[in-house]
DNA sequence: TATTTGTCTGACTAAAATGTCAAACAAATA
DNA sequence: TATTTGTTTGACATTTTAGTCAGACAAATA
């Protein structure tokens, strides 16, 4: 008989998802998971083999998903700025609605066990940094290596994010004055980055 | 009878440190840590009771000391730009020393059972943020919030740090590389920051 | 030297989390 | 309808990790 689709697997996967990038919570065990799916434990063995095979799913799924989002906006035939800022909206919005993706991964990224998908060379890369370079040479931006304006780019973005708590208690401001500082920074990265 | 100073104490939060913020091992057990300190794993529950008081400890001293070390420069009375200097240098060192400091906290303070200790205001940065004006006044410096110089500040040294195994693998350089490149970034920083 | 007392250890216990499996259930199909 | 087969479940077993405790050990000191 064909594999019936009963929507349980995707129900996990999303699960998960929601727990480790929306909540935040990375330890969560295949408990929690289940738990939160409405779901029996034991299903995430039938489907995934093992906690750990879920996870590594997950964490695949997760960096393919983010590639492939930021790689439309690369590859685009929009101007420079133009998909300069949309790549930051686009940005944004994912760690809007996923705010502790980022963080997540970077810890699985620096952890022992985990091993590099072979795939990672993004092919939108290389134009873009093509794209840098004309731009610098038409005066546009500031002239420095195109690796460095791309880390920079992803920088200015995604570090207040990331350290979102310690800064807000730190400057003891509240979420929408967050929220608000971070619109701001939108424009001011642009000004930064461009001349 | 007085408390014996055997340096075990010490040598457990020292061999904790190196395994979570040197060796990046975020989940390791207090067996691993006794393992690696040389002693039976119950010394640290003699000594600190539990796995978790001695984690928070160790995370309170490191986030303490990072602050020490960043207030005594941003205290200091050098000029502005150079203690923008000094402070990208220092920041620089400390992560060198433990690559995965920063992003062990990142993940700390994203997680939920994290209580923010109530002595997080640094008394460093009230003034540091008039100075910032002051600089920005006399056209040292870009005009922005003072907050956004330095959350720039940050980002930028920061960030690639931590994603530095992402970055390494998706850009194809090796270690020289990425370190070469770096020292290059402290330069470039200097001239995005200051006008 | 004998005793006290802080330090350290190994054996045991407890708790938490993952994995296995037989059987129940339900959708497809003969 | 009866049978097949994919799906789901709960009970049980295993593994991993943390915590307790009595006693061994060793440094201080009476």
């Amino acid at each position: 008989m064909a594999i019936r689709d009963t929507g349980t697997e995707q129900l996990i996967k999303d699960t998960a998802m929601r727990i480790f990038f929306a909540e935040g919570k990375f330890n969560a065990t295949t408990q929690d998971i289940a738990d939160a799916a409405g779901v029996a434990r034991t299903v995430i063995n039938y489907y995934f083999r093992s906690k750990d095979a879920l996870f590594k799913l997950v964490f695949k799924e997760a960096m393919d998903d983010t590639k492939r989002r930021l790689d439309e906006v690369l590859l685009s035939s929009m101007p420079f700025k133009k998909k300069v800022v949309t790549f930051i909206d686009v940005f944004f919005i994912e760690l809007n609605k996923y705010p502790y993706k980022e963080s997540f991964m970077i810890s699985e990224i620096n952890s022992q066990s985990f091993v590099m998908p072979d795939d990672r060379h993004s092919a939108a890369l290389e134009p873009f940094f093509k794209e840098i370079k004309q731009a610098m040479d038409m005066g546009e931006v500031r002239k420095m290596l195109p690796i460095n304006f791309v880390l920079n780019l992803f920088s200015l973005i995604a570090y207040p994010l990331l350290t979102r708590p310690l800064f807000k208690h730190m400057l003891e401001i509240p979420d929408a004055k967050f929220e608000q500082l971070m619109q701001e920074r939108k424009k001011m990265i642009l000004e930064l980055l461009f001349i």
